[in-house]
RNA sequence: GCGGCCGUUGCUGAAUUGGCAUAAGCGCAACACUUAGGAUGUUGUGGGAGAAAUCCCAUGUGGGUUCGAAUCCCACCGGCCGCACCA
């Protein structure tokens, strides 16, 4: 490694080193924070303004995921990302782009709680403490950012905007018909106008100031709500939908998570559904990645249809049940309906007895309807998700008492509450149509349910549902037994079907074709201390008000215990205590709010962690801006819409792919409406993203299955030993439990900043996982190593290169090197960009005398990639200037392709002569060539030529007869 | 269960549009320099046959399309990821 003998340093003191490397890149990055070299210009004056000739430039504004401050420190997985952007950044610098790098802190959040509270110190103490250590740590590695433009979420400065932008949320509501987001102002004067009617016909002057506040909540974007949300004890604070697993558990934590009514803030993300939808086509991100959100929103096409219901005692000939179905197809195949136990129709449809015949079944063995369906609803919201999900299998529910009507077949179908049906999905309501659906025919058969087969199974099963496995739930069918009611569907396919009947529905007035998403609302508000606060004060009346931006930032303010509290986590019956409701004298504030001086309550919840992330790429642009969250001049010039992005947005975001859903589209969501209400340019605001894999480590275990300590093992005659003790290998996560891990510290410290960096960019592509292995980080020094010796002299510390002219040779090797480099550093190939600069410099190693011009230009090649040394040899070889805005080298079109190219002859696809041919050689000469070709005329041992394919220069294949 | 992605050498991985499979690195081997090598350099390194030129086989398995397939299509095996009673 980098021990050196006494004698080898005597013979070789200037050979680089890690001890040389240290000192140069120490240099080096003392230099670059002093004159700013990274520092990127805005367009016009003020702070940030910069001459005209950089900001004429085409910009690039190229972004990494926001990091988090562990206290643990950085392993060797955590940089990838940021030095892929950091090479990509250089190299758009050298090719004439005025470039926009930079990195703030994700610093708000859970884990720095509950780090400050294992540790006794306030939150904020130990959150500079990890933020000011990865700063250090980063800047150990050489990475080019505009420092002037680099902040925290945790700056007031910073989360006052993000209160901003709070508000201008909760002021707007969204307008369908403009499809925007419009202020509440416009929609409070459409209601006192009377152009637009309150809900029951009273004038908006008559109302109370909280009906006001309660109709308009209907509205906002932002509201508070009493709805079930995910309450989890074990952390002591409510969860988003996208923070609780499969399993019902807490992605943080692995708590079990039970649903609550509690009043929550939630963001109408639900309104932008159509919008996040649409909008990612136009996006370069990974297809995968798109999917997801195309998953997570869910948009179905379907029909609402009413279905009549009589219910006790009630003459109300319009009782109706509402369903959403994606099969209304099926409609006459509608043999009973199911709805959740929630569902707010439940009680009223109850009758007093079980109507004649009930079958015992149904009853659940109870002696009323009303016992029966208590019971079950009981029981239900007992059940934890994972119970729920562990019991999906089997279907359970209990009859109503109550008959509605099928509204084509005018037959009368029973009502059921099961837990199938959810109540957060459509209308939490079901047609069941046992034949054609699964999940219906599951709880069909389980509780003796006729079924009623309505589309002709095209799998030769026949028609008998009672002779059925399972459903028959395929779109190749045509529909059949869908007569009556003055409709029929018979024989029509199930697209054509589905139009029809909804045509008919709509016409009739019982339903009509909707559309459907699985996205639900944001829930936005957490019971932490370790977050922002909203900027919202109560009244004696309860009636939210808005602080005026004057009064911002709502500051977080000290308490005697900022931890949340928590409780038993499967102890479902307890409720969340917010930690900032401890300090009576912050929460109780006196304040002029227009009407006088009053006193308020302040909003004791949090914002969730994803708030400060969901608008940083606007504040990089214009981070110390008092006025505005960003001049609109700055957000134009880096994100404006523009040709190739009409979306607008940042050129390049780099980060794991565990963001998909949750980050990204909120992201997405905040940026719609600040676009909407005028506030930026853009309305998407990452154009291209790209997901980095993860640098995985091997984990090795012994006989116990307990990991020891990677570092250790020893590999003898190819098996695996520690401590003399046989261990296994598998590949894992690299972390401190796992004894794995590898720290940038220490690669810099044994080979320098420089390696690691081409090392983690030569392990593989970026986008894939792979394992880090700590020996093969030699190779990369290597290749640094004979860098420098192909120009300074390991003995002396000369410059060793002559003025020659380069042979023939090693231009072309130079300029194909090039022409391959630029192409792949431009695709983020940065792997294979390692791989051509590298035979190039082994090319040039062979050779005697290493010509100026030559390794200028493989100095250039590398510097995006190894930047401290390629500074330090650009100015060895003789320059004053940075070699940051050096151009990269441009390849000459006619040096890149070889003098002669070797043609392959295949006789049926096997190669079987080659040819050394001019490139320009034409098809016809080259195809002659070939069929004279001894080889060739051998290979075919007189057969004739049936057929010849010329591929001019590169391949003839002939075909023989 | 549904959807998506991926299987190339001892290992990490290259291969542009379907056109010489295995670039580059690690490791391994030999040699040189050296008191020494865990330094550096040079050379070799998919399998099989052969003295050699060369030939045959090989990109998870089996089929197909094509003059030609790692690449396109189908089925299967193995692995990874996402969603999961979404009506």
């Amino acid at each position: 490694m980098s021990e050196t003998t006494p004698a080898a340093e005597a013979a070789a003191p200037y050979r680089y080193t890690a001890q040389l490397a240290a000192g140069i890149e120490a240099r080096w990055q003392d230099l670059w924070e002093r004159e700013g070299t990274f520092d990127a210009p805005n367009p016009g004056g003020g702070e940030l303004g910069g001459p005209a000739e950089i900001t004429e430039r085409p910009k690039k504004y190229v972004m990494d995921m926001f990091p988090y401050p562990s206290g643990a420190g950085l392993h060797v997985g955590h940089p990838l990302g940021y030095i892929a952007t950091d090479v990509y950044a250089r190299y758009q610098r050298m090719t004439g782009h005025n470039v926009l790098h930079t990195l703030g802190f994700d610093a708000f959040g859970l884990p720095a709680e509950q780090y400050a509270v294992q540790t006794g110190t306030h939150p904020r103490v130990t959150t500079e403490a990890n933020i000011g250590t990865m700063r250090r740590q980063l800047r150990r590695l050489g990475l080019g950012h505009d420092q002037r433009r680099s902040f925290a979420t945790i700056d007031p400065d910073y989360y006052k905007w993000t209160q901003w932008i709070f508000l201008q949320i909760f002021n707007s509501w969204y307008d369908p018909e403009a499809k925007k987001a419009r202020p509440i102002d416009e929609l409070v004067e459409q209601f006192a106008s009377g152009a637009r009617p309150t809900p029951d016909g009273r004038p908006w002057q008559e109302m109370t100031a909280a009906e006001r506040a309660d109709l308009l909540s209907e509205y906002r974007l932002a509201y508070a709500s009493d709805s079930p949300v995910n309450w989890c004890p074990g952390l002591g604070t409510v969860l988003a939908n996208e923070e609780v697993t499969a399993d019902g558990r807490s992605e943080r934590g692995n708590f079990p998570v039970f649903k609550a009514n509690l009043r929550q803030w939630m963001m109408r993300i639900t309104a932008y559904a159509d919008r996040l939808l649409d909008d990612l086509d136009a996006l370069d991100w990974p297809e995968a990645i798109k999917l997801q959100q195309r998953n997570w929103i869910g948009r179905s096409e379907g029909a609402r249809v009413d279905f009549p219901i009589h219910y006790g005692g009630e003459a109300d000939g319009d009782a109706k049940i509402t369903v959403f179905t994606t099969r209304q197809d099926t409609l006459f195949g509608a043999t009973y309906m199911v709805l959740a136990p929630e569902h707010e129709l439940v009680e009223k449809i109850v009758p007093a007895t079980w109507p004649e015949g009930t079958p015992h079944v149904w009853t659940g063995g109870h002696a009323t309807p009303a016992e029966a369906v208590a019971e079950y609803r009981k029981q239900a919201a007992a059940k934890s998700d994972v119970e729920r999900q562990a019991e999906a299998k089997e279907k359970t529910g209990v009859f109503t008492g109550a008959y509605a009507v099928n509204p084509v077949s005018g037959e009368p179908v029973p009502v059921f509450i099961a837990d199938y049906v959810l109540m957060g999905y459509g209308t939490g309501a079901i047609m069941a149509v046992p034949a054609h659906d699964s999940r219906d025919f599951a709880f069909a058969r389980a509780f003796e349910l006729p079924m009623r087969c309505v589309v002709k199974p095209s799998d030769g099963r026949g028609t008998d549902p009672a002779q059925w496995d399972d459903a028959f739930a395929s779109y190749e069918a045509t529909i059949v037994n869908s007569s009556g009611n003055g409709i029929s569907l018979d024989g029509l396919s199930v697209v054509d079907a589905k139009a029809a009947i909804t045509e008919w529905l709509a016409g009739h007035g019982i339903g009509e074709g909707t559309v459907n998403f699985r996205l639900r609302d944001w829930l936005f508000s957490r019971q932490r201390y370790w977050g922002e606060p909203f900027p919202i004060v109560y009244d004696e009346e309860g009636v939210a008000h808005p602080l005026p931006a004057s009064m911002l930032p709502v500051e977080l303010p000290e308490v005697d215990d900022y931890s949340p509290r928590t409780f038993d986590p499967d102890d479902a019956d307890t409720s969340p205590e917010t930690p900032l409701s401890r300090n009576e004298e912050w929460v109780t504030v006196e304040l002029d709010l227009g009407d006088g001086l009053k006193t308020y309550r302040r909003e004791t919840n949090t914002m969730p962690n994803w708030a400060g992330s969901c608008w940083y790429e606007l504040r990089y642009l214009d981070p110390h801006n008092s006025e505005r969250l960003v001049d609109l001049q700055a957000e134009r010039y880096w994100m404006g819409p523009r040709e190739g992005q009409p979306a607008g947005g940042v050129d390049l975001y780099v980060g794991g792919a565990e963001h998909a859903v949750l980050h990204l589209l909120y992201a997405r969501f905040w940026h719609k409406v600040l676009y909407d209400l005028g506030h930026i340019s853009s309305f998407e605001p990452f154009h291209k993203l790209f997901n980095q894999g993860m640098i995985t480590a091997y984990v090795y275990r012994d006989a116990r299955g307990f990991p020891v300590p990677a570092a250790e093992v020893e590999e003898i005659d190819g098996r695996l030993v520690f401590n003399g003790e046989p261990v296994t290998r598998e590949a894992g996560k690299m972390g401190k439990s796992l004894k794995n891990t590898v720290t940038p510290d220490e690669i810099c410290a044994d080979y320098g900043a420089d390696t690691l960096r081409l090392y983690e960019m030569a392990m593989g592509p970026l986008d894939v996982s792979r394992p880090w292995e700590t020996r093969a980080v030699i190779g990369s020094y290597r290749f640094l190593q004979r860098l420098w010796r192909n120009v300074v002299d390991e003995a002396t510390g000369e410059v060793t290169v002559v003025d020659d002219e380069p042979d023939e040779e090693t231009l072309r090797a130079l300029h194909k090197a090039i022409d391959g480099i630029r192409g792949d550093m431009e695709a983020l190939r940065f792997n294979t960009a390692i791989a051509k600069a590298t035979e190039l410099n082994n090319h040039v190693t062979k050779l005697r005398r290493v010509p100026r011009s030559v390794a200028e230009q493989m100095v250039l090649l590398v510097a995006p990639l190894a930047p401290h040394i390629a500074e330090e040899l650009w100015h060895k070889l003789g320059h004053e200037e940075s070699v940051a805005y050096v151009p990269y080298p441009v390849a000459d079109p006619e040096l890149v392709q070889d003098e002669t190219v070797t043609c392959i002859v295949q006789v049926k696809g096997k190669v079987r002569a080659r040819l050394e041919v001019s490139p320009a050689i034409p098809e016809d000469e080259l195809e002659k060539l070939a069929v004279e070709n001894e080889a060739i005329v051998a290979a075919l041992g007189g057969a004739g030529i049936r057929k010849v394919i010329v591929r001019a220069p590169k391949l003839v294949n002939i075909v023989p007869a």
